[in-house]
DNA sequence: CCGCCTCGAGTTCT
DNA sequence: CTCGAGGCGG
């Protein structure tokens, strides 16, 4: 194919190319161009010359078919799988490693190594190995995603395969072709065959975003970022992987021929990068046990920073002959070990959904798990937020699911690990009558949540009364959630007034409850009376009102009748009282259950008064602190309410979340990483308490 | 009308 | 702590 094209003047470019040249050409660009930006992190032309690459090729192959080679950037994404996948034996197992949880098991692991070694002192050579151990190790991060199997015959990728059981896994070539980190052809001189090892996974950041457009676009949602790969990498249409922002790391060879092997595994590492694989840049090598333990401890510490998940770090001995000759215990090569991070999640079978109700009403739906451990407590219950999310997720009972339990400390269930279905699994279904009183249950208007609107209904009325009498509310010490139910169990107390109206006999009547204990009640009761107005109409429990909302109200209003005699307008004068809110206020203010109630209290001596305070509360420009906003996280040495109070005594405000508004964040004892990544995000100052106090004396 | 911020409510285990 | 929802400013 000699034929020149014509020149049109403009030789400098590319001069009348053959059409098979400039294909090859462009094929050799972009692939130099996809290494440097997915191995080298060092791109040096923009996406868009890129793409116009990668179009000019495209149109060269659809004139010219007969060019298309199976190493074009062109035919990444291919065609779907005809039925399934097929499976492909490995050419050598492909092995997981032993577990180690704690330094000290390295240690072991270590001291085991030598032991082993000397053992066998006939083998002289590799005691004399053995003597240097601490002179070669390689720190890499043991990334949560799918072990994959890459082969390529001449320097091109061939086959591509899930890890399976080690010993035969499934055939994803189409799949992983269309990863741009997986190198369709090798750099340098090209041998017969090669075959790696990597993981493929999803980068936290684009699987946060994924997560977020599929539940507002109300689609099924992943538990994790494995999850979602394993789903994206098992994708009958590559072209639905392609999609994927999938990505991969290698870090070992399996088999070779031809080639002339690195006999490290520092080396591999960097022989595998001058191939053109993408390999991990936190991997290190150490001379030092320990100082390989302290970088490991680096990471347990910022894992949160890494832009992937990982569940700990593996050990490797650096020398691979040595590490082959020490051979195996069961599947596990001796010559590594896996440092794994405290777990985060576990997978345990779902065994019922418990239905537990609010003081507002609301149903919630609890995960009753098989106990399962995590990060050092037994999980049994679990919450499932609510059932649209049960149907979002797809969480079925009986399933195998991912129990979660983060930065944060309350367990949720993260989704299904479908993979485990056996087909036994059943439909949750929400009730449609309430479990403590058979009422019909309801859905508000846009709402997510179930209601039931009974208000005689005994779960709410337990869990309105347990709210009454708690810390943020009338703050009654002795009665606590036990207490509450054994007194309305006796039939002493409907409402909450009726605490008022406990008498000592009736109280020592009851079981475990001796002199004292029901003196110390009385008086608690005695003294609650005197709480102010805002404590009581939180206690009340009005919908939509809160802290906020309840200490607004009291300074507007001064007094129960007033709110009582509250309409729409007026209400809404106070700051932050929108159409919603207000609405919810005039119509609890109108039942006649509430005129009851409140009267009820009165009679009992519970009627705060205070001063009304219409004007907003001029901001104090004073304090040193004044205009200054904090969010505390973490535990401090005093209460929150001590650091809080001693804040808004110099000006300052506290809020609860982090927000380009917020001007400091205390950071305290084990603060809340949500928290300290929002602010690292925002480049909003992180100070300790001492810093605090010293900044602002 | 959207996006940001704030508020309310429920939740685990030791 | 996280989620969902209300309020409100741009």
């Amino acid at each position: 194919m000699a034929k020149k094209s014509p020149s049109k003047g403009r030789p400098d470019r590319q001069i009348a190319l053959d059409p098979a040249e400039r294909a090859a050409q462009l094929r050799a660009e972009l692939n130099e161009h996809s290494y440097r930006y997915h191995v080298q992190d060092d791109p040096s032309i923009s996406d868009a010359q890129y793409d116009a690459l990668l179009v000019e090729l495209r149109a060269l192959e659809a004139q010219r078919p007969e060019l298309i080679t199976i190493d074009s950037p062109t035919q990444r994404v291919g065609a779907p799988a005809a039925a399934g996948f097929a499976k492909v034996r490995h050419v050598r197992p492909i092995l997981s490693l032993s577990n180690a949880f704690s330094a000290d098991d390295v240690r072991a692991w270590r001291d085991r190594l030598i032991k082993y070694a000397e053992s066998r002192a006939a083998d002289l050579p590799l005691l004399k190995a053995m003597a240097d151990l601490g002179a070669s190790l390689v720190v890499e991060p043991k990334i949560d995603g799918l072990t994959v199997v890459l082969t390529y015959e001449n320097g091109v990728f061939v086959q591509g395969a899930t890890r399976g059981d080690g010993a035969v896994g499934e055939d994803i070539t189409a799949n992983l072709r269309t990863l741009k980190s997986v190198p369709l052809v090798l750099r340098g001189a090209p041998a017969k065959r090669l075959v790696v090892r990597g993981e493929a996974f999803v980068p936290l950041a684009d699987f946060a975003k994924m997560n977020a457009q599929l539940q507002s676009a109300g689609e099924k949602t992943f538990a994790n970022p494995r999850n979602f790969a394993a789903g994206a990498l098992r994708q009958i249409d590559p072209a639905l992987t392609a999609k994927r922002p999938l990505t991969a790391y290698f870090y070992s060879i399996v088999a070779a021929e031809g080639y002339d092997l690195p006999t490290t595994q520092w080396d591999t590492l960097q022989w595998l990068k001058q191939l053109g694989f993408p390999v991990s840049d936190i991997s290190r090598r150490f001379t030092e046990l320990e100082k390989t333990l302290a970088y490991c401890e680096r990471y347990a510490v910022k894992r949160d920073s890494l832009r992937f998940e990982v569940d700990g770090m593996v050990i490797k001995l650096d020398d691979l002959a040595l590490a082959e000759a020490l051979g195996y215990v069961g599947k596990d090569p001796r010559g590594a070990v896996a440092v794994k991070f405290a777990a985060r999640e576990a997978t345990t079978v779902l065994r019922d959904v418990a239905i537990s109700i609010g003081r507002t009403g609301n149903i919630t739906p609890a995960a009753v798990l098989d106990p399962v451990q995590i990060g050092g407590i037994t999980i049994v219950n679990a919450t499932l937020h609510n059932f649209d999310d049960i149907a979002r997720k797809d969480i079925r009972m009986g399933d195998r699911v991912v129990v979660k339990r983060a930065g944060d400390v309350i367990p949720y269930v993260a989704g299904p690990v479908v993979s485990a279905r056996t087909g036994a699994e059943k439909a949750i279904v929400p009730p449609t009558h309430c479990p403590f009183c058979g009422t019909e249950l309801v859905r508000r208007e846009g709402e997510v949540a179930l209601y039931c609107l009974n208000d005689e209904c005994p779960g709410k009325v337990d869990r309105a009364m347990q709210h009454f009498v708690s810390r943020g509310a009338m703050d009654i010490e002795g009665l606590g959630e036990k207490i509450v139910a054994q007194l309305i169990e006796a039939g002493l107390i409907a409402d909450v007034a009726d605490i008022y109206a406990l008498r000592q006999e009736q109280l020592l009547a009851l079981e475990k409850f001796a002199e004292k204990k029901a003196q110390n009640l009385l008086e608690a009761i005695a003294v609650s009376k005197q709480r102010p107005l805002e404590r009581l109409l939180i206690g009340l429990g009005i919908r939509h009102v809160g802290e906020v909302a309840a200490r607004a109200l009291a300074r507007y209003y001064g007094s129960i009748d007033a709110v009582l005699a509250a309409n729409l307008e007026d209400v809404q004068q106070i700051d932050g009282v929108g159409p919603t809110i207000a609405e919810s206020i005039v119509d609890w203010a109108q039942r006649d259950s509430t005129r009851a109630l409140i009267a009820k209290l009165q009679a009992a001596g519970v009627d705060p008064q205070q001063d009304v305070q219409r004007a907003p509360a001029a901001a104090d420009l004073s304090g040193p602190l004044a205009g200054k906003v904090f969010v505390i996280t973490g535990t401090l040495s005093q209460s929150r309410e001590e650091i809080a109070a001693w804040i808004e005594a110099r000006g300052g405000k506290i809020t609860d979340s982090v927000s380009k508004k917020t001007s400091y964040v205390v950071i305290g004892e084990a603060p809340g990483q949500s928290k300290v990544t929002k602010a690292t995000q925002l480049s909003i100052p992180m100070i300790g308490e001492d810093a605090l106090r010293a900044l602002f004396p």
